[in-house]
DNA sequence: GTCTATAGTGCGATAGAC
DNA sequence: GTCTATCGCACTATAGAC
């Protein structure tokens, strides 16, 4: 193998993700990684600042798409419908064709605490840009926060809807169908 | 200091606290909160599993409260309005009297992304433990899980509120207030 | 690219409570 | 004596400093 092979970055996420799913996160070791890469350990490091980062390389181009969305979303939609029109798009967009995958890399978060913690995290983050889009559109606090945090509720539940094994429906669906859950549950209270 | 002295425990936890606001978290180590307590490191890992489980110690007993009041509540009322109501009640019982304290913690998990990701990890922990006890009072899925989302949603807001400064309201009258604004920005919807 | 501090684990020894 | 909390030491892997 040269010393200057390209996609060194993408190497090293399909390696770990080979490697957790073979033998789990915990008793994967980042030199393990490095070596099935052909990689040296360091620079591992230098592409993710610790060894959990390795599975959530795309989240920042996620949420960049759905800031983007939220913010052009219609002047007259309201905040929730802002929130649940760029999920719905976004789920069509990145995620229907790679389902196989998702599940793949959920099965190993879900496999392990500290990757739970990550994955939450990610969502945090998620959360609090969607906030930001919202107030710049015009939305005050909290109610900005609180529908930024109830629309990632309602992604939540819907991707471990879809992850689910079984489900045949799109993530789109899905959604769509846990906000009028969302809906439901909050006219009878 | 005799080798038995008791409350260890306690005592790791306040030394702890105190170091982290002091110094930092990450400049903290686990060898200075051990020698503060009069204790050695390896008795810090006894009772907590690691560095950041010290400052989550009392989270079991509030999810036991919250999931007894869950339980516990009239048949007639609807999932979003038990988990509101087992909310408000443990707000009045174990938060209120304590603020400055909650606001000293919360300062130093707001400075450290370590911390962060486990205080969302036991938000989900309570999630699930919430979502399974609507599940035992017969909600189905998915309107269980996403009831208990939202309701930690509201809970997340309304505690971010209660802790900023120059917040009078008690936590518990503002999870009120926020429950009022989730059934107003979904009826907008 | 090497070197080092620190988190965290495993196991055996010891000190005190009973 | 038993039981349990604490300690001491050796060790690995992560992660950051140089």
């Amino acid at each position: 193998m040269s010393r200057w092979e390209p996609g060194a970055r993408g190497r090293l996420g399909s390696a770990a993700l080979e490697l957790f799913t073979e033998q789990g996160y915990e008793r994967t070791t980042v030199a393990e990684i490095a070596a099935r890469a052909g990689v040296t350990e360091r620079t591992f490091f230098r592409y993710f600042a610790d060894k959990r980062e390795v599975l959530f390389a795309g989240g920042h181009e996620l949420e960049e798409l759905l800031v983007g969305l939220v913010a052009g979303a219609p002047d007259s939609a309201a905040p929730l419908d802002a929130i649940a029109g760029a999920l719905e798009q976004a789920a069509a967009e990145v995620f229907d064709e790679r389902q196989f995958f998702a599940r793949q890399r959920q099965s190993v978060i879900n496999s392990s605490p500290d990757l739970r913690e990550r994955e939450l995290l990610k969502l945090a983050a998620l959360t609090a840009a969607l906030a930001e889009a919202l107030r710049g559109r015009g939305t005050a606090e909290p109610s900005a926060s609180l529908a930024a945090e109830s629309g990632v509720a309602v992604f939540k539940t819907a991707f471990a809807r879809w992850v689910a094994e079984g489900e045949t429906r799109s993530l789109g669906e899905l959604i769509t169908a846990t906000f009028a859950d969302l809906k439901a549950l909050v006219a009878v209270a």
